[in-house]
DNA sequence: GATCCACAGGAAATAGTGGCTT
DNA sequence: AAGCCACTATTTCCTGTGGATC
């Protein structure tokens, strides 16, 4: 069953070729022993970036290895959590000395670099170093700066070469790099548009033919997943993950085939999941925006706009005995909300404005109501949708 | 075509927080 | 306890937008 897992690196890509092929071209000067070009893919989650560099370096390690003239060395370090480029620095330097190798304390952030700096050259040779999730680090672009510009300062020896791959999720962050770390990481650039349902069934349809037994599948049920995830992110990950709970419930239950039904409850319940970790560690303030824009849902009165919202968000506040945030941060807070999938948004073109947002719930009624009382950090506001909802049939 | 409206979001100012030092 | 520092959250202020209205 491991091969439904999200860590699995599959041997071929095929809907990725092109994207495969764009890497390829930027890497393949190590193969004649020149600096590959740095890269910086970006796209939505679930799209297949990591899996792409994964497969596009092994493979060059691979071609490169019976050659005694090229050296070619990955190291990845994965950033996500690591919000500053001090850590970063400091697991690059943990993941080049090797298995077992400690991470470096309590250094002063040059002292890594001259770290990190020295055991490239100990290890010599082409040196990719793989940057998974660096949105992370913010704007903190030191790493981003120092590491493809070390060979021309002078830190490491003429005969190592270093180029970096950038993995990000955010398209802003490029955006956001000071102007001269743009110049020197983003020589190309790889855009990884998301997954169409079509591509999603095909992703679905090469793992379980690997990982299942034959003919467990109902007809459409590679299908479903594909929809329900292409309706959302279009994650490539999230379709599995539909699919690969669908297959546990199944066996759970002793059953042989795995059913749409399966596939409803497996969705329903990975959903709700979701919801929980989106709004678990979120403040009172936008648990109380989110319990506004709910409010206002029992209603019927989404999707609304932004001040509307506030006006609830100010009663809700007042019920809760907490002082309202201004209506400006309060956008944010819908903005937030949105970004934790927990919200919706359409652009309208302003009666008399520039442009004007409608918000409205991304996820079920019930299920919010459902995981409310567990995140919120009062009862009355849970209590008062629940009444709400009651008034108003919604449940 | 100038002006207005009412909104989105950028920028700067200010308040709040936690760790560390004295 | 008080002062300092770095960082984050929030508020305040302001600019840009684009159809409506004159």
């Amino acid at each position: 069953m491991d091969i439904l897992q999200k860590d699995f690196v599959p041997d071929a890509l095929p809907e990725r070729e092109d994207e495969l092929n764009d890497l390829h071209s930027a890497l393949i000067p190590a193969a004649r022993g020149s600096t590959p070009l740095n890269t910086f893919l970006y796209g939505k989650s679930g799209q297949g970036k990591t899996a792409t560099a994964r497969l596009k370096t092994k493979q060059l390690k691979e071609q490169t290895e019976s050659r005694d003239d090229v050296d070619i060395t990955i190291v990845t370090v994965q950033c996500n959590s690591l919000n500053k480029s001090y850590h970063v620095i400091g697991n690059l330097v943990k993941q080049l000395r090797g298995p077992g190798a400690q991470k470096p304390r309590g250094y002063p952030q040059q002292d890594l670099f001259e770290m990190a700096f020295e055991e490239m050259n100990k290890i010599g040779g082409t040196i990719i170093v793989v940057l998974d999730e660096v949105d992370s680090i913010g704007n903190d672009d030191d790493v981003l700066y120092e590491l493809p510009r070390a060979s021309h300062n002078g830190y490491i020896d003429d005969d190592v070469k270093i180029s970096v791959i950038g993995i990000s999720n955010d398209f802003q962050f490029r955006d956001n790099l000071r102007p001269k770390v743009k110049d020197t990481l983003c020589d190309e650039e790889i855009e990884f548009k998301p997954y169409n349902a079509k591509q999603l069934q095909a992703i679905l349809r090469r793992r379980a033919d690997k990982a299942l037994k034959d003919d467990v599948l109902e007809e459409g049920v590679i299908e479903l997943c594909s929809a329900y995830a292409a309706q959302d992110k279009a994650s490539a990950r999230q379709a599995l993950r539909y699919l690969f709970k669908a297959a546990r419930l199944t066996d759970e239950r002793g059953e042989k085939d795995i059913t749409l039904e399966h596939v409803e409850e497996a969705k329903e319940e990975i959903d709700r999941e979701l919801i929980y970790s989106g709004i678990e560690n979120l403040t009172t303030h936008d648990h109380l925006a989110l319990a506004a824009v709910t409010f206002l849902e029992i209603q019927n009165e989404l999707p609304a706009r932004s001040k509307r919202i506030y006006q609830t968000y100010r009663k809700l506040a007042d019920v809760n005995d907490t002082d309202p945030s201004v209506l400006r941060r309060f956008r944010d807070r819908l903005r937030d909300l949105e970004l934790y999938n927990v919200l919706n948004f359409e652009e309208n073109a302003g009666y008399q404005e520039g442009t004007y947002y409608e918000y409205k719930l991304a996820v079920s009624l019930d299920m919010l109501l459902d995981v409310f009382p567990a995140v919120s950090d009062s009862d009355d506001i849970p209590a008062l949708l629940k009444e709400e909802a009651r008034k108003h049939n919604r449940i």
